[in-house]
DNA sequence: GAGGAGAATTCATATATAAGAATCTATATT
DNA sequence: AATATAGATTCTTATATATGAATTCTCCTC
């Protein structure tokens, strides 16, 4: 990621949360503070700033602390009106019911993809990610999609910044040959992965302008389903494509 | 609340979230930055930092700014495992539902009662909260009902470091009264506000001793209907207790 | 009931950050 | 196309905070 300094306190109120959320019980103030990397002292300022908003709740006689509902309720506060999301929603679930994989939208954020929402599929065999989450430009589907829009000269530039970093045996990490897959792929109307990014996970994605936002919808799964129903995951792909444009352009 | 410090980057992060909460649309950096009361460049460094970490994206070209949905999933991925509610809101749900009133679960916070939980109530004139908020333990049903349970030698204690803020009108803000007020509901086994946080509103609580953890459950109304169904409202008050306490003696 | 171990809190200070000002960028207007 | 305007980014330093150490508190054991 390209970007300058990082607040130490803010990162770690999510940190503080993110614990909260994998670990799913309460922390003592000291059993958080390692969790988080920080000291106890530092763990505690924070701790306490938190409890005073509101957001932490100390469950046992002021020992054992756990987050309260208030995240929750301001996560769905701020959900219930994203501009984007309150219409593609629906259009990425009927993708997911239609095919039972998962289904993300994504976005480019500086030298990464940032994935926007995550449906996931019903497979118990699928391939899993959660919003919020960053992946690498050159070998997720998504990022070849949103590269593949570029003019060569702005591809140049960016491919010149990046490192092509081999996540797999797959990963494509000549640029002549990711610039002849973009070629392909914008040609073709979408972009595929195979296993370049996580082994044995294909993925299908396009790109989508809406309102000056430029957007990847990209569909996943384990390669072998991939491969035994490409034409239909393509299909489903393009079918979302077009119907979300035409709205869009509305 | 009787508490030291306060980290200035933890506030702020939990007052960007609440923005876009309130106002549920995305900012541009320089609003983002009035609306929190921060400058432009100390903003610029948090959003780096919640873009950095997955939880703020650029909805539009890099200028406007929204919340993925990860806080979203953070905050569910904390309420299902809440050690507390988990079976506690069950209940609450119940008692709403019995009469259409909203349902509160409140825990002692130092020198103030915070809300862990509200189940709003389905009239459309209504008694509305939000987890997380803080109430003044003097005023409130739910503040009333815990300090009830404490001897006489720690309510004291607790009373000298207070000042009995006038809310309302109807709020008590002589000790002595307080304190006979205190013993009335210990003895009838609720306690009782009328107007006194808030005005035209009544509310009946209990207190519930879950795992040493000792809380408050209250039901609070308008003052007109919590005259015409007290009775009723007591009785939904205790069930729910009796039922509760039961199970978490077992 | 005294002593001890573990945890929370406070404190002083080195360090990281917040904020004003300047610079740079993008958009709108003529 | 040139200029104006609004907004984003960078930079520097005064200021706020993160931290290790010391202290206090709480609970457990004997």
């Amino acid at each position: 990621m390209t970007m300058n300094r990082t607040v130490k306190s803010a990162d770690r109120v999510l940190d503080v949360f993110e614990a909260f959320g994998e670990l799913g019980r309460p922390f003592s103030l000291s059993e958080l503070a390692e969790r988080i990397g920080a000291p106890i002292s530092s763990c505690h300022g924070l701790v306490s700033t938190l409890q005073r908003r509101g957001y932490l709740y100390s469950a046992d006689q002021r020992r054992l602390i756990y987050p309260t509902r208030r995240l929750l309720d301001v996560g769905r506060a701020i959900a219930e009106h994203d501009p984007i999301l309150e219409w593609l929603r629906p259009q990425m679930v009927a993708m997911r019911d239609a095919t039972g994989e998962t289904v993300i939208l994504g976005k480019r954020q500086y030298d990464a993809v940032l994935y926007l929402e995550v449906v996931e599929g019903t497979h118990t065999v699928r391939y899993t990610a959660k919003a919020g989450e960053h992946k690498p430009l050159h070998s997720s589907a998504i990022g070849k999609a949103l590269l593949g829009t570029l003019s060569d000269r702005e591809l140049n530039r960016i491919l010149a910044s990046m490192t092509l970093a081999a996540h797999t045996p797959n990963t494509i990490t000549n640029r002549k040959r990711l610039v002849t897959d973009l070629r392909e792929a914008r040609r073709r109307g979408y972009s595929v992965t195979h296993g370049e990014n996580v082994a044995d996970v294909s993925a299908v994605a396009c790109t989508l302008a809406i309102n000056d936002v430029l957007l990847g919808l990209a569909l996943a799964a384990p390669m072998h389903r991939m491969e035994a129903h490409l034409k239909d995951y393509v299909r489903v792909l393009a079918e979302a494509r077009d119907s979300l444009q035409v709205r869009g352009a509305a």
